[in-house]
This record gives C-alpha cells, structure tokens and sequence, in this order.
DNA sequence: CATGAATGAGAGTTCATTCAT
DNA sequence: GATGAATGAACTCTCATTCAT
C-alpha cells in the first residue's frame, strides 16, 4: 500500500521540517543571546535573527519562557556531548573526573550565553511559564547532564560506599562555582583562570 | 571661624542624612526583592515600599542598577558580618574553612532574594549600567567578603606553600556552586541539601 | 445530451456538497461560540472545531464577519422553526403571541452564544464586511423571523386597523428586550426570570 | 491650623484635579466610541484623543475595560440626569412613563456610542475585567437608571397590587427593545421610527 | 480543495526615566 | 528633596488574512 506509507512518510518528512525549523529559531535565539545578553534576547530580536516576524515564532513555540527552556535542553545536550568526544578521543571509556568538568567548563566558558541562560533559568523566583513537556525535558536533560560525571567519578573506583550522587554533586557544585566566578569577571580580576582552578581544585577534591 | 564650622557640621549632619535615606532605600529595595524575587523589583515598587515616589529615588541613585549594585555591596556586607559573628561566638578566633563556607551559605540560603541578585550582577553580559564608584565599591566588596576564608584556610597551617588565594578561591567556588544548585531547587529534587552537602563536600575538599 | 446533464448533475451535486461543508463550518462556529463566547469566535478556533486549518473556511467565506452573518441567518431560520413547531404541535394554526413570544424567548435562552451574536450584529457602528448577497439573505431572514408574530396578531383579530407591523414591532421589541435584560443577568439579580416577564408582559401588551 | 486646612484642602484640590482628568479621559473615550464605534475604542485611539500617550492612562484606570465601565457609569447617570430634566420641565412632578421611555430614548438615540457601549457590557460572555469598586458603581447605576420608571409607574396609581417592579421592567424590556431594533437600522428600514413606537407602545402597554 | 507557513498590523500593558512645580 | 504627571519605547502575544504548494 503506496499510500499509507507516502503519507507516513508525508508526515515524518513534515514532523523532520518542523524540527529543523525549530532548530534554526534556537540557533537565532544563541545568536542573539552570546551577541546582545539575556536581556536583549526578546521575542522579536529572535525572530528578526531567523527572518521571520515576531508571531511566526508562536507558531513553534507557545511561548517566549518556551523557546529558552528549549535552547537550554539543547545547550546541555550539547555540552553533554563536546563532553562524550573528550570521552571517546582519550584512550580510556571513562574519563577522570577532573577532565570530564574540564570539558564541560570548556563547552560553557566559549558558549556564555547559554551559560547565562542556565544561570538565568536557575534563578529560583523566576517562575518560568513553561509548557508541561519541555519542563520535563528540561528536568531530565539536567539530570541527564550529570550522568557522565557520575560515571566517571565511581570508575575511580574510590566512591562505592558513599552514595555516588554525593560526591558527583560536590564535583557538580565545584565546576558550577568555579564556571559563575569566570563567567561574572572575578576570577580574572584576581589574576587566575577558570581551566587551572579547574584543575586544582579537582585535583584537592579528589586526593 | 563659626562660619566654616557650622558650614561643615551642617554637611556632615546631611552627608548622614543623605546615608539614612539611601540606607532606607536599600531595606525597602531587599524587602520588594524577597517578596516578589527580582522579576518584580521595579523603581516603582522599591519607591512605594519606601514610601517614595518613584522620582524620588533619583536624587539618591542615577539608576535603577546602582540601587541594585549598592544592595549588594550591602549583602556582602552583611553576609561578611554574620560570618565574623559566627567566628566571634566561638572560641577560636578563626574558623575551620568548613563552617565559614556554612555560615556563608546559612546567610544566602536565608536571603533568597539578595542570592538571586548576585546571580544576577554575576551574569557577564548583563552589562550593568553602573557609576563608577559603586562599580569600585562592589569590587572590593566582592574580595572583602572572600577574606575571612582566606584566613581561616591559612590558619588550617597547610595552604603556606601553595598561593592562599587559589585554596580560597576554590573553597568559595565549592560554597557557591552548591547555593546556586540549591537556590535552583535541583538539591532538593535529588533528595539533599545545602548544609550536609557543604558539609561533606569540605570535608572531601580539605582531607 | 448526456454530456450537458452529467455537467448539470454534477454542477448540483458540487453545489450540494459545498452547502454541506458551510453547513459544517457553521456548526463548528456555534459549538464555539457557546463554548467560549462571541470573543473566542476566532477564526482559527472555528477552523480547528471544523478540523480545518484556518486558510481552508476562505474557499467558504470570504470573511470572519460572512461566516457569523451566515450563522446568525441559520440561527434566525432555526428559532422561526422552533415556533413553527410550537404552532403545529398546537391545536391551532396560529399561535396566540404571547406563546409565540415565549417560543422564540425558548429558543435564544437556550442558544445564548448565538443571542450575543445576534446582539452583536445589531451593533450599528460595528461596520461589519459582509459580502452583498449574504447582507441580503440576513435582512430577509430577519423580516422573515417577525411574520409569524404578525400573523399571530392578525389572528387575534385586534389590529386590522392598525397597520400590523407596527403591533408587530412592540411585540418584537418587547420580547428582544426582555431577552436582553435577562441575558445580561439583570433580570436574575431582581428577582425575576424571563419567561414569567413575557407572560405578564405580554398579558399587558394585548389586554 | 492653617496647615492642617492646607493640607486637607490640598488634597481635596488634587482629588478634584484627579477626577477633572478621569473626565477628561472618558470625553475622550466617548468621543472615540461615538467616531469609531467600540472596535475602533482601543487605548491607544483614546489616549491619543485626550492627547495623552496610551501608558499615561494606566496612572488613572487600571484597566481598558475599567475605563469602559466607567464611562458606562457616567453615561447612564448622564441619562438619568436628562430625563430628570424632562421631569422638571414638566408641571407635575412625576411624569407618565411613556414620555419618561420618550426621554430616555432620546438621550441613547443620540449618543449611539453609549448605547453600542451599554449593549456591549450586557452581553453575558463578556468577562469584563473589571476593577471592583467600578463593578459596584456600575450595578448601582443601573438599578438607579431603572428608578424614574418605577417612581412613574406607581404614581400613575394604577400599579398597587402588582409588584411594582414587574411592571417596571416590562417597561423597560420595552424601550429597551425599541432602542436595540432602532440602532441595529431594523426600525428604518421598515418605515418606522422609535420615538412614534415609543408612544404606541407604551399607550398599548399602558391602556 | 486544503494545507502550512507566514505576514503585518495592532492589541493591552509595563517600565525606567524625566521634569516642571 | 520630593511629587505627580507624563513620556516613549519596548514588551509579549493574538488575529484575520494571504498564498505557494
């Protein structure tokens, strides 16, 4: 039955189209957020970026809140994965900690507008307006985003006793920390840089 | 020259004025903060908390932001001072590194609103439309406030050959990255908190 | 000619499709314009209830405004057939108006989405956009509405003398009233219901 | 206290000012409304009518529907005020209701904006936002406006036993009526007018 | 015939800021 | 110093409508 697969493939090519149409808007929208701050990232700037007027966006997104969250499920993933080909180009299948947030500090300390975003998004008042299912997304990239640090840290074999996700989020906060002192300008201010804090401090962590 | 002095004494006198007022402002400002998160800090609503007009504020403030950057350098101020207070109560005249990092993080944990704020100033491109001399202020509050960990962390006697500054840096960024993990509500949605985690994660950190 | 009347047949079978798709289309208004109003009436919303997109009710309608007009005529046929129904389940042929008034009455108090449309096309200043042959067919449907009320006054016997659509007039005037005031929720606050009012109403009309 | 008295008459000075500019706002609106008719009655075209811009109207109603209201408000004691006069031009006191209707719809034949306006906030699916000592003003006009009629209606002594309010609200349904099928242009078209309706109908109704 | 994508205009509303008084 | 009034620009979002496919 020709058909029945031409329109399933009919609607499989629509759903791809569509997907990639969103994916251009999120790219305008990291444009306009490493160019002009989140601050400058509104609705219409978005949509000038991606050539479009300001309510073809609505069409692909529900909201404004929506398009950002959006960009940060993807932002993460990414990072996730600049983080798996330092995995997979090191000789090992897992990495030593201390590489891992290494990697992740370099994805962030190039992309700062997403970096500002997450920031953003962190900000407990803030009371974002999400629609239901890029909340969950959203959760489970955050969590998702972990797991390699988690892997690593019981590959060291050093964590089976205590529950792993404690150490992996002491790892978590320390990389995060470090990441907020660079990102706001104190770190250089002081005359030291985000990589060799990266480093050090890792290395104290985990001795 | 009764002149002159009356003429200074009167300065003085609304120099102080002056102080008391901004002073007013800024509790007015840290008030609207807490209640309605930063979303909702608007001239308006810090002036009607003060019982101003918003034109008003004007007179003691060229900005929106330096209000929200002298508030800061207040917060710091206070957090410093409950820190000291902590280290003043008990009966070493330093602290281990591990309870000033909780005595920090009890302060920012308690005042959500001004821990939103520092994310804020902290987001790099935000380009703060600041004055020069709460710009200056701020950075010296920002290093004042890492200075009791410093000194806890040389008092410890093991931090003497490596430079102090990069130990402190790396407690503070441990410290801080767990307040915004937390602040974000991803501790608790994980199943721990902020105190046992700064605990243990010093622990870890210092052993 | 088999040729000339397979066209005409199928000429008539497309007409008689396309009236059944309005008719569709017309359906989907009034579920949503009593589900969330004569503000909720968007085209998209029509659209969607018809499962059609948007642009798809312009190979129908060349207008928001037609598409109500033409509701609204529907609406007016169907009240008049309500009362035609009341008046042959009777043993009379005509109805004594003041049963004719509570017929009608009956039918816009149970349709209250398509009474406010009909309130709102009497707007005067509303400039609808109303194509030439549908602006004709709702000014007919609309003297339409009345005959049976003027036959029911002839019958009565009372008003040869004076021109009957001037009795009409009051009678319909009258009765849209009180579906007004009701319709508002003004009649309920005081006390009252519709139904009762046209009774006494209209017991004081013809006495 | 020559203060004290400064101070209260300054107030009392700046109230009135306050609602000297309310009313210049609502003449504004009317006169929009009157021109452009209630889709044309955006903030915007106000604003600019009373030579504001559309924000500074917001120091003075909360709300465009807030500013509708109220225009409603005045309006219906703007027509109370008119037949009021009608009353005391008269030599009785208390007039018949039929040239109480008659002035009544004088005033709303006039002010058709008023009227699309009074028609656009019966209609029940509206969900004004209304702020709500304006929808208090506002239901408390409405039964005012009503009070000529019923004072009318008992002083022609004909009305003792039925409930007064019964008869005043036929009476009300009726001009009412009147006035709604003469705005929508049904009433010239058929070769009436509404004030000959007026006096036909009310001496049926009152006979 | 119907779709999906997009437009363009405009809606209501908010806000930091200015300034004459 | 403080007010009250006002500005002007920007915001997010909605809608009727068009049109190539």
């Amino acid at each position: 039955m020709p058909e029945a697969q031409a329109d399933s493939s009919t609607e499989a090519r629509q759903q791809s189209v569509r997907a990639f149409k969103k994916s251009v808007i999120l790219d305008s929208a990291q444009r306009v957020l490493e160019r002009d701050g989140i601050e400058g990232a509104t609705v219409r700037a978005i949509a000038k970026e991606a050539g479009y007027t300001p309510g073809a966006l609505y069409a692909y997104y529900s909201n404004k809140d929506d398009i950002l969250a959006d960009l940060l499920c993807r932002s993460l993933g990414q990072a996730a994965r600049a983080v798996r080909h330092h995995v997979e180009a090191g000789d090992q299948h897992t990495l030593h900690p201390t590489e891992l947030a290494t990697a992740f500090g370099a994805y962030y300390r190039q992309e700062t507008g997403e970096f500002d975003l997450l920031l953003t998004v962190f900000q407990s008042q803030r009371a974002l307006n999400l629609s239901p299912d890029i909340a969950r997304t959203l959760n489970g990239r955050l969590i998702a985003a972990l797991s390699p640090i988690a892997d690593a840290l019981e590959a060291t074999g050093r964590w089976e006793r205590q529950p792993a996700s404690e150490a992996t989020m002491q790892a978590a906060a320390l990389g995060l920390g470090i990441l907020v002192l660079e990102n706001s300008g104190r770190l250089s201010a002081l005359g030291m840089d985000g990589p060799s804090l990266t480093r050090s401090g890792f290395a104290t962590l985990l001795s």
